[in-house]
DNA sequence: GCCATACTTAACGTATAGGTTAAATGTTTC
DNA sequence: GAAACATTTAACCTATACGTTAAGTATGGC
């Protein structure tokens, strides 16, 4: 497991920009061109919003042909944020651990829609 | 219901000193004092976290006698960093969601300030 | 009223964030 | 291999972050 980067990672969260970024990509993969679209900053600006958001590993980038597309890496959030919401509210903690139990033994497993 | 001051939120929790302050707000309130011994940093910079935790609701504050006591506000975590993790892990909204169905259904609700 | 206590605010210095434009990089296309 | 494309890196500027020390502000006890 990668060191979680704690500090990246909510430093990445805590500009609009960013979240931006992530919540377009939460749709689906995006090229470094389409997510530049859309915001009245440079091309250059954005390029580093997206480094910073790959170095905290909240996005993954890989190359296709002369692009390079973003996508979503939804891991990091659950291992980080996650972890801190979870810290600090018991009750969602409690809740989730005997919500799992719960479905884990009276619901089978369905495709959801 | 107040701004989601959703940058100053998670700016603040981007910071070690301030994540550990909200880490040990979480078993108790602290007077500013009790908060700032344990660091080796000077009092006015755990002061000055101290505001920005205030800022962004993350804590609470009131006056006790010459001491100012610090309190965990455990809802703006769930307002604005549970609303992130639940946006970018659907399995997560999704269990959060029947979890408060489920609860709602088959536990009376017990007292809550 | 006066002094100690428990802080916060002010003034200041250095590092980092986030923007810009210009130049560089790696990939297809001709 | 030269040109066009998609994007990043470099160089630079200004604002903000976070630390320090010194001074200010309530509150409680004598």
């Amino acid at each position: 497991m990668p060191a979680p980067r704690t500090d990246l990672c909510f430093h990445a969260l805590g500009d609009g920009v960013r979240r931006t970024i992530l919540d377009r990509l939460s749709a689906g993969e995006l090229s470094a061109g389409a997510i530049a679209e859309g915001f009245d900053i440079s091309w250059p600006a954005v390029s580093r919003h997206l480094r910073l958001l790959k170095e905290a590993r909240l996005v993954e980038e890989r190359r296709e042909g002369r692009q390079r597309i973003y996508a979503l890496n939804r891991g990091t959030l659950q291992q980080t944020v996650g972890h801190w919401v979870a810290l600090f509210d018991a009750r969602w903690a409690d809740n989730l651990r005997s919500l799992k139990d719960h479905v884990e033994r009276s619901q089978p497993p369905r495709g959801r829609p």
